[in-house]
DNA sequence: CGACCGTGTGTGAGCGCTAACATTCAAGCG
DNA sequence: CGCTTGAATGTTAGCGCTCACACACGGTCG
């Protein structure tokens, strides 16, 4: 930095200056100083910057250390939006979900100093992880917590330990879902949900309880899943005597495309005719769902515009702004997994 | 840090040689600082540490914007071994190859000061942009490169602007691919290709062609594809009509499990059996591959290895030791979409 | 027994930057 | 014409840490 004052003819401060934007600098200067930039090559050094403003920059996003695809996509949108704001994004991934692998990710990035954390693991486990870490900074849970009640989420003062809830609302594409169904003449919908310790799976299944009482349908105690296609084929090939005897149910709701796409296999397998025999229903509108067999109706999640509501967030929090909790409404893709039950 | 130091009755520079693990410090004496760290609560200042010791201890991670199962598993085994080895990784992804959004993001990260990049999109685009860069600290290309021929790798010196290959063999895949089909009986093997812009769909092509002429089998022309079960369907109906006729391949090996999709449901529809009419192999296992109608035959690649291995060159790298090319076998994973051919 | 060594510890400087204050100069005003 | 004002720049201090060195001390050796 000496150089370039050096070259330009003007002192360390000024060059500091025309770095961070600062009005006034006269035009001929900051040219100079460009200029004298240019030809050096020079690059600030942002621990030095971190050091003295006690920013640096950095927020921290903890993830699942699986390539499950609602993560990975929350991941990048976070990253993109981040990176629009002008903040540089850390990455730590955890494969167990207790407390105390949590905690010592929380720690690895106190140790390097972000400015603010995103927790994408919409998993019980972690989200008490978090609520107990107390971290100095915001923390931004993406996940469909359990709410209260509709309507009453108060505006919050963000501060020491208090987590911020950013969500897809899980709710209402499970509810999306279920009508759906249910609009095609279903008497009551099956629920395959996702494992129970994940708000996601949690939030489906109250979307999905919802719609059915909401229209005086039959609610069928859910059928407990993981995420798993494997436990869709298992759960579908328990189901397809009663569905093809017609006992069975005539509709499905899976937690996710992948329990969808085990479900679908189990019913081609035994002779069940997809959707003529019984609809099915899917989650996330993962990368070929469009090329299941048959394709698949599901429900998309807008990633992009979750990222950036996160980030919004979190600028707000740094700016001591109140914060409400943010919930984006998802979008139901028909295709051809769902029709009429027959008769 | 003055805190502790007064609290444990030593010098500031004691408690820096406690952090720092030197060995001449009496058991004793270090005790009483970790004692005083403790109740103090105290964190070293990553940003005071980056600016004298001249090491961040980051290392970036660029890779894709869209969910691809292959740089997502890679990036989450990547970060893994990353952070046991004590460094933090901070992502960028991009959504566009070209040469300029890549000099951004390379810009991105030297702004932040990483020791070291890793770059997980494996196209020949941003090769070039990376090779161009000329970064002042080492470069890993997770990529198949095209390598002059087998054998001849030499041992590199890490230096400015060399950039080091690490991958998982794509040929050897391909190889096991084809091979795989070619012992079950059929005369040859048809390819859907990925992009040929991807090093790795140039390597399966690669490795494809290489089994075939080595059992001097007939070499058809590939077909170009890109990596989305859309493309997979297209041309699983134009060939269908061909191989109900008899006329068409017996085998097909898809450059990914996507388009091995695409063309599983494409065949379903046209009324041709898979695996009886026609054998289809895809590459990478994604999540539910194993559900596909019928069960996807296809390569699996080991990522955490690949992590591992990725983040071992790089420190080689930065002592400044001579690294050879890392090359790592995948593993065919046999399931039910590939068959002898009929009669 | 003094020179020498290694071990454990303290002292001072400085990494590269920005915040706060100091200075300069020109313009505007009673 | 002296005064204030504000814009443009320079000067100084220090962020929290590690490095290089200085120093004290007990043991070993010729």
């Amino acid at each position: 930095m000496a150089d370039v004052a050096r070259l330009a003819g003007v002192s360390h401060q000024t060059v500091s200056r025309v770095l961070n934007e600062h009005p006034s600098v006269r035009d001929e200067t900051r040219a100079r100083v460009l200029d004298a930039i240019a030809t050096l090559g020079y690059r600030r050094n942002s621990a030095a910057r971190a050091l003295v403003t006690m920013r640096s920059g950095t927020i921290g996003v903890v993830t699942t250390g699986s390539a499950l695809y609602g993560p990975t996509s929350t991941l990048i949108a976070v990253e993109e939006a981040a990176r629009e704001q002008g903040y540089f994004v850390s990455v730590a991934t955890i494969r167990r979900y207790d407390g105390d692998t949590m905690h010592r990710v929380l720690e690895h990035f106190m140790d390097q100093g972000v400015e603010g954390i995103v927790v994408i693991a919409p998993h019980s486990d972690v989200a008490a992880a978090v609520d107990s870490f107390r971290a100095p900074v915001p923390v931004i849970l993406i996940a469909a917590r359990d709410h209260p009640g509709e309507g009453s989420e108060q505006p919050q003062v963000p501060g020491a330990g208090r987590v911020l809830p950013v969500a897809v609302d899980q709710r209402l594409g499970a509810r999306l879902a279920t009508e759906h169904l249910l609009g095609l003449g279903h008497a009551t919908v099956e629920h395959l949900c996702g494992p129970i310790d994940w708000f996601d799976a949690r939030e489906r299944e109250t979307g999905w309880r919802g719609a059915l009482e909401q229209r005086g349908a039959r609610v069928p105690d859910p059928i407990r899943g993981d995420w798993s296609s494997d436990r869709g084929y298992a759960v579908g090939l328990d189901l397809a005597t009663a569905v093809r005897s017609g006992a069975g149910p005539t509709a499905i709701f899976a937690g996710n495309d992948q329990l969808a796409l085990g479900l679908l296999r189990a019913f081609w397998e035994s002779g069940v005719r997809v959707p003529d025999d019984v609809s099915v229903v899917g989650f996330d509108d993962v990368a070929g769902s469009g090329h299941f067999i048959p394709p698949l109706t599901t429900v998309r999640q807008p990633f992009g515009t979750l990222g950036r509501r996160c980030m919004a967030m979190m600028v707000d929090a740094f700016q001591g702004h109140a914060v409400r909790p943010v919930s984006i409404a998802p979008e139901l893709v028909v295709r051809e997994s769902t029709t009429s039950p027959r008769g």
